[in-house]
DNA sequence: AAAAATCGGTTGCCTAGGTTACCGAAATAG
DNA sequence: CTATTTCGGTAACCTAGGCAACCGATTTTT
């Protein structure tokens, strides 16, 4: 195995706690395929049967989604140690949901979703780390989607932004907080523009319920923010 | 083990490949533990923190989002044999993300996500199986999600119910096909309201992309169609 | 330091779609 | 066979929020 890709490898979040040198041996297992690309090569399209589980280990990717009409969205920004098609491999046809197209020069290792879940000949126990760790990481991403449709299926603006808030403060611990993001990311994630929010946060302000400069938000009211969810 | 439920989970998606008779031992590695409720019990409550996956082997359930107002949101109904609380199992701290309430008297058997994960002391080759199918599980999961999530994301009413049909018509393989539930099940998956969703369907038939009789529709233009999305 | 880009707030205008309410057809019950 | 319920379509009305356009304040570039 190349070892080229060692120190990142370790840090990629499907191999937490197994130790480099086991790694060294699970990976012997696997037998990753190693593939480079050049920027703006396409590494997946979307639609198309996929080879494996991908695990980006140099360079840049994100991760689009082309309508028909042929406009893109960016979906996500993959860097290096980030995992793609971890939703799709294991289903029951696994075809890449959404397209990932490299950024700069990269790299991609793929792991065959046969080989991921068959027992290796060793039975090392890495294996079944491994097996855990991909468990971890789909419950949290379906926990997250399922939190995503929380907020999008909301009908008012002024409730996706409550409950938005009310879930970042019970994320931080307290009243005050700082948002992970700028208004036009946040915005875009909530599904609302820019100019709405904007005004909508403003009113709530005035109103008492919140206090914000730029992204350090204070709570005031929690009880009149709770009854604005829904 | 108590039989009584062999031939519920005999059928279960969580145990497919696993012949009754290896079942029942792997049963006995999995040591789950068997609750009864009755009608209108809370069988877990949102925010609370979860014993195990649950499988439903008697009676129904509903799976419900109480907001901070107190107005319920039905979100799933849960029949016999069906699974739950499978995306919080695995994660990094596992609390229910929404309550489930027994309609009639019934039973449930939860899994420990430990012992799950656990290889067992007799190296059973289901287990493997159970995993491989837990994986297949959250991954559908996950790709519904995404699927809604892509749904709900777009901003007019029109792209929605085009996007739609057109993967209702690929699911179907052809440019006519039965719609899966009814108007305002429809309307509320898409997260509009029946009347609009109406008015526009109608429309679309006006304009001759669309055909459709209750249930059955009819796309007459899949170009037009895919230009609408978006 | 000047220029350019980024970011957040603000305004006015306008329309997509929500709401309510009603109707006829079909299905189901009694 | 009548009565009741469920389902889908229709219309009138109205408003939440999208959009475009601008501004001042920061930050970054050169």
């Amino acid at each position: 195995m190349d070892g080229k890709y060692a120190s990142i490898l370790s840090e990629v979040i499907l191999f937490q706690g197994i130790e480099p040198e086991n790694l060294e041996t699970l990976l012997g297992c696997l037998k990753p395929r190693f593939r480079d690309y050049r920027k703006n090569e396409y590494m997946a399209v979307a639609g198309e049967s996929m080879e494996g589980l991908g695990i980006l280990v140099r360079g840049e990717a994100i991760v689009i989604r082309e309508n028909a009409a042929g406009n893109r969205v960016m979906m996500t920004l993959l860097q290096s140690g980030d995992l793609f098609g971890e939703m799709a491999v294991f289903s029951d046809e696994p075809v890449w949901p959404a397209s990932v197209v490299a950024q700069q020069t990269a790299t991609a290792l793929y792991l065959q979703g046969e080989r991921v879940l068959r027992e290796c000949q060793k039975l090392c126990p890495w294996h079944n780390s491994l097996i855990r760790n991909l468990l971890g990481i789909l419950s949290e991403r379906a926990l997250l989607l399922n939190k995503k449709v929380e907020y999008l299926t909301m009908k008012s603006l002024r409730g996706k932004i409550s409950a938005f808030l009310l879930d970042q403060s019970r994320k931080a611990g307290g009243m005050s907080f700082t948002l992970p993001m700028n208004r036009a990311e946040l915005a875009d994630f909530l599904n609302v523009s820019r100019p709405s929010m904007s005004r909508e946060m403003c009113r709530m302000r005035d109103e008492g319920v919140i206090d914000f400069h730029l992204a350090s938000i204070r709570i005031l009211d929690p009880e009149a923010l709770k009854g604005m969810v829904e």
